[in-house]
DNA sequence: TCTCCATTTTCTTGTCATTCCAAACTTTTT
DNA sequence: AAAAAGTTTGGAATGACAAGAAAATGGAGA
């Protein structure tokens, strides 16, 4: 059927080995893992094959045995080595509607690789910012804000920064923040969002 | 069931809202999603909403749309405030042996933080880079670069890349990888490793 | 008001995760 | 050795619940 295709898509993470690393990794056998998340040890038999897929309510019973996040079952380990070159040209751009200006996607979404665990974000450039009065923003995560150019008004909560090419600042932007341009020339800068 | 208070342990993932908020980010409607990933609108209203739960095809249809991963669904984010601003004068100079240039750190170490973990990571730009030969690297991590001005000409493990002023790539930093300038002028640009 | 569009409800259906039980291995016991 | 005890897999049956269809709701204009 038509989710054929897709499931192939899912073999990439390797669930069935993760599932079966964990297990292995405490010398549990399936009949006893099947005991403390009351599943049967057939399916969990079968979804270490990658015979099946589990619901999330199943995954979610296993990793609280294991003590893992459901993340764990989604990051890959294999090597990636060159992720992605963004050339300038093949860029999506979205009109910034908040601030006024643009906005360049570069990468819609980064694997950060630490320990075991990613942390994911998008990097975006915007080369335009919001000319006089900008509306204010909020939205889920941390942005790490480089300027290159021009001369940024920033507004985080109460406290007003200024920002000059070359500067950058890293804050937290579940709180409401607003720039404008402080300098007649444009403003660009990069930002990374978790 | 039983099942009722394992799925409880789902909602703190935010799946719903997540899913909401991709759609949003691009202005989709339901309807519009729903040809893009073969799935009806009702149940797509229904996911956002947290009614439903989704088998990882269905999942991974609407990862593919918006170029995510599956973890993207399953790393969670946290409120953090201002941690610094670092302004160009008051920015530690160290000379880059490797490369030959030098590098100006802005944050030494930055605390990504996502679901209950931590990641650490450094943010740096460096203004020159390497003259004609350059050693190769070779550190644990990923490392994201954006090149602000002029060419280079990277090679990690045995591919060549060259970039150009507004480039980006990521890549595994473990990976053996040199570098060393295309053009006459200087190049500079924005390091961010992990 | 009415129309148009997007989202939500309700109700129904089909799929496929899940179970049960038996067969096939694997390791230990005597 | 063979038997016993334990662990993993295969297959058929079932039922839970994801997913679809269609109608209802709710806005936003005109």
């Amino acid at each position: 059927m038509l989710n054929k295709t897709i499931e192939d898509g899912l073999k990439p993470y390797g669930l069935g080995e993760k599932l079966r690393t964990l297990r292995l990794r405490k010398s549990m056998g399936l009949v006893e893992l099947g005991k403390h998340t009351s599943l049967s040890a057939a399916m969990l038999s079968k979804l270490e094959r990658g015979k099946l897929f589990p619901t999330l309510p199943t995954l979610l019973r296993i990793a609280l045995v294991f003590g893992v996040g459901l993340e764990y079952f989604f990051t890959d380990e294999r090597k990636r080595h060159v992720v992605a070159v963004a050339r300038k040209k093949e860029r999506l751009r979205f009109p910034d509607n908040a601030g006024g200006g643009s906005v360049d996607y570069i990468f819609e979404s980064l694997n950060f690789k630490a320990t075991e665990r990613k942390l994911h974000g998008f990097y975006a450039e915007f080369e335009a910012v919001a000319s006089e009065k900008s509306r204010s923003h909020q939205h889920p995560g941390v942005e790490l804000l480089y300027l290159i150019s021009g001369k940024l008004d920033l507004t985080i909560g109460s406290e007003l920064i200024t920002l000059e090419a070359g500067d950058a600042i890293y804050f937290d932007s579940t709180v409401r923040h607003s720039y404008h341009r402080a300098s007649k020339t444009l403003c660009s800068g990069i930002i990374v969002t978790t």
